[in-house]
Formats: structure tokens, C-alpha cells, sequence
DNA sequence: GGATGATTCCCCACATTTCCCCACGCGCCT
DNA sequence: AGGCGCGTGGGGAAATGTGGGGAATCATCC
């Protein structure tokens, strides 16, 4: 099942985010409660369920390391990542380094993104949406066809 | 069986709306009485039955995650994107976003579209209808040939 | 090597929201 | 005229998000 929907949640002085239940539910039980969590693209932070993120690794293990922007994307990507898994009340812990690569404070922004979650800082967000040239139903034109 | 027909339904206090009987009757068992929400084009909601929906997941699934045009696409999508079902009375209840997206308060209107449900702002409907160009004769002759 | 301090992890408790169930009234069909 | 289906409204119980405290772990300094 995939990952949909968006809550914005607060992130307590411990640098824990909840994750909304709807979203714990759609996980399958082999990620076993444990996400990889990693810098995302455009400033935000991607949350993998494990399952998933094994088949990014079969990706990244494909790449041929003696090409070096093949080397230098894995450095960018490997850096960031870590597990982390639920605790008792369905929240995760953000490593302190990504709470600042994603200038997050006290508020965050859960996104469900089909086979990851997202998390924003809500301003940051805000910037994003306003930089997109196309509007919604441009965008569904020219990617869905 | 496809959507047809309209209703136009209160909304109560806590964001529910009844789904007309003629189209929960034309939803397939496989869909659960359960449908996925999410935002429409032009400023309405969506109700996909759970079974079509899938079917979209499909679509998204192929696309590649690291076109940027993508990712703000399925980021669209899915942000608004979450499963009600209906409870006993036949009802669905709307997240609170998508009520403010859709600008609905206590009327809504409620739209047979074949392959899914919109439901409508009864004004904001009126104005979207106001402002196109083409008359019902001339769409006919230039979509269906 | 041992003690101290900081950090992390896990558990418990509270308040709010959400969900599910029950009840009413209107209209249509029999 | 009665019954059934349908849309509308509200109340109670369970689930969900939030905050804090204490124990275990790790690193640091003496």
C-alpha cells in the first residue's frame, strides 16, 4: 500500500516526529517498524520503509563506482542515511544532522510520496510550492500521458 | 458499472457527506465500500473506489522518481490523497484539508464522472461551468470523433 | 581503570481527536 | 396506510499525538 496523505505535526525538544497512523498502517510488516532515513531531494528528508530502501541498495549496487559522478552521488546520498525505527508511540528520532540540512524547528511536515515519506520544514515547503512554474493540472498533463 | 447522476447533500458539522445510494450501488465489491479521496482538477475532490484507485498507483509506479516534474507531481497527488470509507449510514467523511482545497461548507454537490465521484462547492461549480468557452455541442464535436 | 557527565532509549500518563454506533424524520414504493 | 430505504444529527468509546521522567549506554576526563 502506498504512502498518501499529510499531517503537520510538532517536533518536540528531542528531535522526535510522530508518524501519522494512517501511514504506520500503510507499511508492510517486513519494513518491521524500521525506516531508512536519508537526505531527499529538494531540501527535505526521505523515509524509506526497510523493505524498500533494500531495493534502492540493489540499485545502487548496479552503479559501476569507477564513474565518478557515480561516486561522488553515493558519497551525497550514503552520507545522510541511517535507521531509525518506531518507538512505542509511533514516532521516529531525526538525526540532529538532517533536522538542520532540512532547517526543521519545532514544526514539521509529514508527506505520504507513494513509496516514501517525506518531511518538510512547512516554510520550506511553502517556497517549494511557489517555485513551480506549472500548476497541477499542467503537471498531470504532461507526466500522466 | 460507471458514476452518473448528482445530489446535491448537507455536509454536517463534522465534514461528512452521504454518498447517493445509486452510487454506492454502482461500486464493485472488490472496492470495499472504501474509497481513496484526494484533490481533483479545477478546485473539486475526488472518489476513486478502491479498486480504480489501484489502478493509478499502477501509473505512478512507473514513473521515474528522479524527473523532478515527477516528483512535484506525485507530491501533489498524494499529499491530499487518503482512504475513507463509508460508515453505516453511507457516509464518507472529508479531511479537513481537502474541505478548505474544495472550499465546501455546508452544501456539496455531489457528481457521477464514470470512473469516479467528484463532489463540488455548489457555487464553485456554478463559476467553473460560467467560465468555459465551448458550449456542451461544440466539446461534443471536438472531443468525440 | 574508574568515576562522572551527557546522551539515548524506553516507558508511562494526559488531552484531544477520530471513529463507530444508535436514533430520528422524511419520502417513496407496495 | 404501513413499511422500507435513505439522508441527517448527535453521543460515547477507543485510538492518536504530545510531553515528560527514569534507566541504560556511551564517551570523556581524571
Amino acid at each position: 500500500m502506498a504512502f498518501k496523505g499529510q499531517a503537520e505535526y510538532s517536533v518536540d525538544s528531542k528531535g522526535r516526529v510522530a508518524i501519522p497512523a494512517q501511514m504506520r498502517k500503510a507499511m508492510s510488516p517486513a519494513a518491521n517498524e524500521t525506516f531508512t532515513i536519508t537526505r531527499g531531494f529538494e531540501d527535505c528528508i526521505f523515509l524509506y520503509p526497510m523493505d524498500r530502501w533494500s531495493s534502492i541498495e540493489d540499485e545502487i549496487e548496479d552503479l559501476n563506482m569507477y564513474d565518478r559522478e557515480v561516486r561522488t552521488f553515493v558519497r551525497l546520498i550514503m552520507r545522510w542515511a541511517n535507521e531509525v525505527s518506531l518507538d512505542g508511540q509511533g514516532r521516529i528520532s531525526i538525526p540532529n544532522p538532517l533536522l538542520d540540512l532540512a532547517d526543521l524547528d519545532d514544526s514539521a511536515l509529514i508527506l505520504g510520496a507513494y513509496d516514501h515519506i517525506e518531511i518538510w520544514d512547512p516554510e520550506q515547503f511553502d517556497g517549494y510550492l511557489n517555485e513551480q512554474p506549472d500548476d497541477y493540472e499542467t503537471l498531470a498533463e504532461s507526466v500522466m500521458r
